[in-house]
DNA sequence: TAGAAAATTAGGGAAAACCCTAGTAAATCA
DNA sequence: TGATTTACTAGGGTTTTCCCTAATTTTCTA
């Protein structure tokens, strides 16, 4: 018996799920979870073989992290990503996350009990919706034109200033959290306009979430 | 009996939907409709008290057009709202268009009986958080820290302004390119950082992309 | 059709970002 | 060892962002 875990705080979704579910013979709900923290509390009691997660748990930061906790924690534990969105950068940013699969939630309920099944088999599951929103996505390495797309080699501080400026803090608190003048920060931040050839913050921020070097 | 049209192209929500009315003695689900025309096409042959309209469906234009135009042709048939989202001025939209009711998609199986119910008594139903929202006017639901994860409604300045942000220009090259004074743009750029509750432009395009209002 | 609400347009002033130069310390190399 | 490179630190001065207020235009509504 596969054992499933759903985690969305919509009643609604819960509830179709469920029914979707409930014709199986192999596959059964043994948990609903509503919020984050009751997910992490019922996978360290009993064991869970697949988590279907909504990936807005409330908001998508929070499916994200929630879905790189629980493939570090438990890696016997799959997590299947379900969402509205049919969105590539997420997909993307899901799979990095750790999940074995992907659905929209119009999914069926043929393909429902698939993936369930395809994950706890320890293979990654996308059908051929996903598969083609990935394929038409834009590949990232485009080395002619403008930009290079790579990644600029950053210092350690740099990096500590780039992730400070993407958690909206300004030059003066980060001179203060770093214990160091602003003159110093406003270098570090300047050097990172000029290493990811951009004007502004505005666009070092798109970039760097663009070449995944934050998130 | 009370007969619901549940209109909805999300499979996982159609069933939800559906088992969460199942016990009732006094309503049943006698159609499902997976887009527009359907619905349209149902209801002038078969007779329906209550239409459950997902208002996204598949966008919200489309959700708000059917309300309209259900409630004009089909005056006898009620339509309650549902959504994901906990958005003042979508609730005002629909309700504009001749909704009964408002329902989130989180809502109880409780809730969803007797919203149906009082529909189908010419009365609206709006509950408690529906009510805040409106009374507010502003989201309550936040359940994790500052972030809303619900796209602002912005005016047609207020996103063009964003667009160029988010190609790196700044306030004089906007204020050219829009013929406006750099104050003028000075000030929609406020206004973003307000609605998205920002402190600075680097966490404005951060969020945006997140919440995938540019890109 | 008058009144209210929302959107767009700015100004002044303070804060932050941005661009230049430059000193210091550590690692690398001839 | 002495010269060079790399990373970190910082100052001066200009531009841009940000916050406050407010007038004008447009849109919605009673």
């Amino acid at each position: 018996m596969i054992r499933v875990l759903i985690a969305d705080d919509h009643n609604v979704f819960v509830e179709g799920i469920e029914s979707l579910i409930s014709g199986s013979s192999e596959i059964e709900v043994t948990a609903r979870c509503f919020d984050v923290s009751s997910v992490i509390e019922h996978l360290g009691h009993a064991p869970i073989d697949v988590v279907l997660l909504d990936i807005s748990f409330p908001q998508v930061e929070d499916g994200l992290a929630l879905c790189e906790h629980i493939t570090r924690t438990f890696p016997a534990t799959k997590v299947i990503a379900l969402t509205m969105h049919d969105d590539a950068s997420l997909i993307k940013r899901v799979v990095k996350k750790g999940a074995k699969g992907y659905l929209l939630k119009n999914t069926t309920k043929v393909e429902l009990l698939q993936a369930i099944r395809t994950v706890h088999r320890e293979k990654p599951y996308f059908n051929e919706i996903i598969t083609n929103i990935l394929l038409h996505d834009e590949p990232r390495n485009r080395k002619s034109g403008s930009g290079t797309g790579l990644k600029p080699n950053l210092t350690p501080r740099e990096s500590e200033v780039l992730t400070l400026i993407s958690q909206g803090l300004t030059t003066q608190q980060m001179a203060t959290q770093l214990f160091v003048s602003v003159k110093a920060i406003e270098f570090h931040r300047s050097s990172l306009l000029m290493k990811f050839s951009v004007p502004n913050t505005a666009l070092l921020i798109k970039t760097a979430m663009e070449m995944q070097c934050i998130d």
